[in-house]
DNA sequence: ATGGCACACGTTATAGCATAACGCAATTGA
DNA sequence: TCAATTGCGTTATGCTATAACGTGTGCCAT
């Protein structure tokens, strides 16, 4: 559990989503975010994505492909290349037991990518890497 | 516009479906190849996802996880890297004017992520890697 | 040949994910 | 002050995917 670092720009809204999200263990979705703030007032799914539009704009959350879900950034503690709070390409290993996920990021990976990108004049906007697989404790 | 090398062990509607998916010149959601098939007596969802299931199974199709949509495998002749008709990991670079899609195979990358997986007691079933973004014809 | 199995198929219903379109309120800055 | 922007709430709708049921067919071990 990390400390709630919590950006003071945020609306109550994105907080609340925010939050909700650092407090959970794995991905959510959208609608089980929904459920959790039912309490807080939350009454349809648009205030959620709304939110998650806002959070992933500001790179506090990142979007599972895979999975059609959501995690706060695991990077909390600014960045190691350049980009203010952001990285340059994330990638996750998502585990298909425990369902938990492990972002990290891999230099050599992101160049080889914008490498070939360049390559065929293809100018990229986002790059998404998921790996799923078993986690080291679950294959034990 | 491939010759179609259909294999023989297809069903009628996997056949169906892949021909659907072959003839089209970017990638097909469940639905759109649905009712592209209506007129072949295809009248539910799980008539075209249960196909799909297994042209993917085949590795004849692949599916685009940040469209939620799926393609014709690019790559028809053999493999470049063993396991049969497959090959390791391969990636997509997806045009977010045209919607054309670049299919293609990057070993550095994919011994990179290996790498990173094994390091981490990280065992891989799929990895999924796509690059939005604008093809080299649409920036022009 | 016959019983059991695996597999593809068809259908209906439902679950899960995401956005369109409307109007209102608060904020900001020319 | 007025217009532009942004966030918010609501209703309705659309798109994506699967559950659960039953049918038919081919295979092959007994």
């Amino acid at each position: 559990m990390n400390a709630p670092i919590v950006n003071p720009a945020l609306t109550k809204n994105q907080s609340l989503v925010f939050e909700a999200l650092d407090r959970a263990d794995g991905p959510l979705s959208a609608y089980t975010i929904l459920d959790k703030l039912r309490d807080h007032g939350f009454r349809a799914p648009l205030q959620v994505y709304r939110a998650l539009d806002k959070l992933t704009e500001f790179g506090m959350v990142h979007r599972l492909e895979s999975l059609n879900a959501f995690v706060a950034c695991a990077h909390r503690e600014s960045a190691c290349c350049g980009k203010g709070h952001g990285h340059g390409t994330v990638a996750f290993a998502i585990c298909e037991s425990c369902s938990q996920v492990l972002e990290f990021h891999d230099h050599e990976v992101d160049h080889h990518l914008s490498d070939w990108a360049s390559s065929k004049g293809f100018k990229p906007s986002k790059t998404t890497i998921e790996i799923r697989g078993i986690c080291q404790k679950c294959a034990a």
